[in-house]
DNA sequence: CAGTTGGTGGGGAAAAGTGGGGAAAGAATG
DNA sequence: CATTCTTTCCCCACTTTTCCCCACCAACTG
């Protein structure tokens, strides 16, 4: 459908249900089926990623060109398939963060919902804090390079 | 349509509302929808940017472009799509400024607006005003070398 | 100087987020 | 195989936020 983008912090209950922003929901394909598959980030600072499953259907097709019988394509392929689960919205559009992931990105009572692009990202609301402080470059000094020569 | 240009200087209400001049609402094409996506300015003062909609998915295609697995890029792309967010206009052809970038750009009461090419820029006017006179080179001196040797 | 366009303000209905009780489904235990 | 405990999820209720609508005033235009 659309691009993911914003951010909202929202609370993660007693029982582990966090709601999607309506916001976000609206940027989904009727095609994901109110699905989404998460797993752990690519980064250091742990974040959890979520996919539409249509989105995720993508990702699947980028895994495929993967040469599994080199090692370090394997693990990789591992890794992010070993945290992966597939979570439906209940009624109130909320999902079940599987345990292991809200360990992994110590979640704990809030957590930030990030849209980015093709997927979205749930943090500790600190850990991005710090994610965003702890850089030694500007976000000015970022887009002017990455942007460089580019519209924007 | 046209490049936005010109600025006025309008009040922002209790509920956090701006009103978009007429002058500029002209320059937009109807495939924006009245809807306009906001997110931070690169630079080092705040100010918010705010693209019409097709405008915006101009931008969305160079971000297309960005490698999502490397470090730089995507520390761009969190932040800019950390801050964006999807502004209609009401029947009175007002926005509702999100907190954040409020809070960002540091706007109270009046807000600056300025047609700026393919977008708006939403600036505190004090902290253009100080923009301005903080530079050390004259804007004089900044034409020369920027536009020296092309048409102008 | 009347009519139209443009900017500002506020009340109230509708939508969205949050929390908890309890039934159904599944796993563990004797 | 039955009983008990845990987990999952639907439903209802409450609170906050958003946005639609109406009204007013000021300014420009013919």
């Amino acid at each position: 459908m659309s691009f993911f983008k914003g951010r909202e912090t929202y609370s993660v209950d007693d029982k582990g249900r966090l709601a999607i922003p309506a916001k976000m929901r609206k940027s989904m394909s009727p095609e994901s089926m109110e699905t989404f598959v998460v797993t752990r980030g690519p980064d250091e600072d742990p974040c959890i990623y979520a996919y539409p499953l249509d989105e995720w259907q993508k990702v699947e097709g980028q895994l495929a060109g993967l040469n599994q019988y080199n090692d370090r394509d394997r693990f990789f392929l591992r890794t992010l398939l070993y945290w992966a689960d597939e979570l439906i919205f209940d009624k109130q559009h909320r999902v079940m963060l599987p345990k292991a992931l809200v360990e992994f990105a110590q979640i704990e009572k809030t957590a930030l919902i990030i849209g980015a692009m093709d997927h979205l990202e749930i943090w500790n609301p600190e850990i991005f804090e710090s994610y965003l402080t702890k850089r030694q470059e500007s976000y000015a000094e970022v887009a002017e390079t990455v942007m460089g020569g580019r519209l924007l």
